[in-house]
DNA sequence: TTTCACATATGTGTTTTACCTATACTGCTT
DNA sequence: AAGCAGTATAGGTAAAACACATATGTGAAA
């Protein structure tokens, strides 16, 4: 059983690129620590990153200087980091919602 | 913008139904309550309530005695409570994954 | 040289939610 | 008595979100 927020892993990305441009494969691998449960999928994920780069949220470039495969880094956008704080609002009013349903369960008890 | 929890619908009612036996209409008056942004579908209420029905988590019967249209009453099985408490730990761990963001989110404010 | 980790990407099916319509009973108004 | 609003249950269907599978290529190590 678990109960996940909607499209959680949109803010994940956009908090995680605040801190610094990172690429798809990074954001992968540090989403975790928001403290998601299970695996993110990594084909939606690199489908999420070119969405939000299409509406202005993320930019991106092919970094042919770092080793290795190919890495296509993002970073923020000005419309990203405000997306990034309305998210923030959004998820405070759920944290409230949830708090509501949990205090009226342990009334219950 | 909101941040919803993926079939929320759901623990609600059984938390509604733990309280005391309701029909479909009556917890759909209910549930904003616990704090739902937004309207429920009732359609999808109905459905769900059968769908639930169907996994023996609520029972239901025709209340030919109450006045006005016909009216379903739903009440909560032994499994719909347990079901319930288990929700109910989802949401707590879905409270803590949203408090790591909202903390980190603070810190590069 | 093939195996594995890294890295990006597409195809497609399933689940969940949104939007719309249908049916019927009851009480109130005109 | 006809019409309408509110109560009550229910189905159809489309869109959104998510899961699962596959494809392609690089580079390092075994």
């Amino acid at each position: 059983m678990r109960a996940r927020v909607e499209r959680y892993v949109e803010p994940s990305l956009l908090l995680l690129l605040r801190e610094r441009p990172l690429h798809g494969y990074e954001l992968l691998e540090r989403i975790p620590e928001l403290g998601v449960e299970g695996r993110v999928d990594i084909g939606n994920l690199y489908r999420l990153l070119r969405a939000l780069e299409d509406e202005g949220l993320v930019r991106s470039e092919w970094s042919a200087e770092l080793p290795g495969p190919a890495k296509r880094t993002y970073e923020l956008t000005a419309d990203g980091r405000r997306l990034l704080d309305r998210w923030a609002e959004a998820l405070q009013r759920a944290q409230g919602t949830i708090e509501a349903f949990l205090d009226r369960y342990q009334e219950g008890r």
